[in-house]
DNA sequence: CCGGGTCTATGACAGCGGTCATAGTAGCCA
DNA sequence: TGGCTACTATGACCGCTGTCATAGACCCGG
């Protein structure tokens, strides 16, 4: 969750992407994501010459490619890499966060798709996009692990989309229950969905 | 979803949660709300003294109720009621509208989860109540099906959250896809999880 | 010195947001 | 008729938003 000291861009880019995870696109202000960068207001027009929409589009298209890339990452630390092994890494993360920074954010893209869906197309299909990047290596982990090809796209999607709601309830409960619960009961039926090699199950 | 002519003040509740459902919180004004239902505009704070606030909170238990409402709707009208036969016909309600209505709307718990879980503690609390009640009906439906009660509550919670992932997915695809697979997928890990009566299988 | 890029700095504008203040209407009771 | 209550009707206020316009700083090649 730390971008280093990148260029002023790239930070607005950042700044707007935890500003709108936290309170939603609308209500996150242009000014606010130049100050919460560190970047002159004047940079904005700058570098974002197609308005808030170019900046809310590549925020959320950050975030993809920022989950995406969290993937494989998870990948290279599990012990031995199972379905539900990557699942628990996948929510752990969202876990470790409530609990040691509060409940204030929540996923970009989420809050994109539920401001943007309607009415700012171009916004919802960066929502989509991202959606997509991240769904990508998660199904090709699964393949990796023995889930036929079919299933592996099915079930990424299954993972996020459980992952996703239970972000929504935990943020709402400010508890962490509804994360531990579906790790705990889809496991073993991501697990189960390995065909081949031996199934730590 | 068609709220029959009830006095102002209802209308004005359910124009509120089909605003929020479809732009989200922030950017639903008002004065919007108010024409939406064919009411005053002189009767909002007159109505909903609290504000804004009043008004979304009011919403969003609305939505709530709603929800748990049609949970037992469903299950009147299943065949013989089993886990993936309740969680089928919780998803269809919304790719039937997704498909007859197209992709306008979410849902509006999930929309004022977004938009006002930090910054508007009333309006997080409602929320996360209007989860509770939701997710009440449908741990009890599956107990009454069979289902251990301490896995019924994770089962209603593991559904709940597939649901409202598939749906954000869906929405910003502009495709059923993620709500299907979500049914198809979950569907045997539900019904596997019935210990007592002939399950259907 | 000039010219020409990249980037920054402000100020203004027009619009809309929620909210308040105030006045008006309608009906009902005495 | 008067008076009370429920509800409606407007208009104004202030703050904030995204966006535009303009001008300044800074650096580099010539």
């Amino acid at each position: 969750m730390a971008a280093s000291e990148r260029g002023p861009r790239e930070r607005m880019v950042f700044s707007a992407a935890q500003l709108i995870r936290r309170d939603g696109v609308t209500a996150t202000g242009m000014r606010e994501v130049a100050a919460h960068a560190g970047a002159p207001r004047g940079s904005l027009q700058h570098y974002f010459p197609g308005g808030k929409e170019q900046l809310v589009n590549e925020a959320v298209d950050w975030a993809g490619r920022y989950a995406a890339g969290r993937v494989g990452r998870f990948l290279a630390q599990l012990p031995e890499p199972t379905p539900s092994g990557l699942f628990a890494a996948m929510v752990r993360q969202w876990t470790d966060e409530y609990r040691s920074a509060g409940f204030a954010g929540g996923c970009p893209v989420a809050a994109a798709t539920v401001d943007c869906a309607e009415g700012r197309d171009s916004t919802r299909a960066a929502a989509a996009a991202a959606f997509a990047r991240w769904t990508r290596p998660v199904a090709d982990a699964l393949t990796g692990m023995g889930v036929p090809a079919e299933r592996a796209e099915s079930l990424a999607t299954l993972m996020i989309s459980a992952l996703e709601g239970a972000l929504l309830i935990a943020r709402s409960e400010r508890d962490v229950r509804a994360l531990t619960t579906v790790v705990r009961e889809l496991g073993p039926l991501l697990d189960a969905s390995v065909v081949r090699q031996a199934s730590g199950g």
